[in-house]
DNA sequence: CGTGTATATAACCATTCGCGTATGTTATCC
DNA sequence: GGATAACATACGCGAATGGTTATATACACG
């Protein structure tokens, strides 16, 4: 599974990032705020686990959110789901979304 | 985050139990096929990160499922989800599930 | 062709973590 | 009250992991 990969604050803060849009990895520095091999090492897990996809352009890699992955996670959480959504739950979902 | 509690596999599995109702430790065990320590130990993480509830009934400790985190993850998980739900892949899921 | 830029990788360290073994604790039953 | 059952906790170990520092690689540009 890919719990082990989210489960790093950084790999979900780069996700976040670019749900927004590809992005070279020195945006990613600079919006993280930390070094530059640590950025390209959680890179590094995170295109191993099929989470992002590189392209090189020139001496920049540019990296793109893959979500496939988050769909399998999805799909673990959809027996839990109907845990909590049950007819009465929907109803306060629908009241807060009227609202 | 509960992230990194639900990244190791044993837990994922206990949760996976507990879904399908209540169960005292010794259950769980003999279902994992693991040892005793092993289980009570991640059903501390499991319960410090309130995913799981103990109620004790004379020696034995029975644990139910707390599926609220699992919705905040959820929560963290929906706008990634608009990725895969475009309008074209709900064609897709139609035709799939109409098959 | 040398220099600067952008990124990856290597080597290393400290911490965390899963796991096993041993022991503690509490309740039941004779 | 002693023995047993069910579970939690303490301790120790090896492996994995996040992080830093230093170095390698590849490209652009004068």
């Amino acid at each position: 599974m890919t719990f082990d990969v989210l489960a790093e604050p950084h790999r979900r803060d780069i996700l976040d990032i670019l749900r927004t849009g590809e992005r070279p990895v020195g945006d990613l520095v600079e919006l993280l705020e930390t070094s530059q091999p640590l950025v390209s090492k959680h890179l590094r897990v995170l295109r191993e686990a099929g989470l992002v996809d590189v392209r090189i352009d020139a001496q920049r890699r540019i990296y793109r959110l893959r979500p496939e992955p988050l769909q399998e996670l999805d799909a673990w959480l959809a027996p839990y789901r109907a845990l909590w959504t049950t007819a009465l739950d929907r109803l306060d979902t629908l009241l807060e979304e009227d609202q």
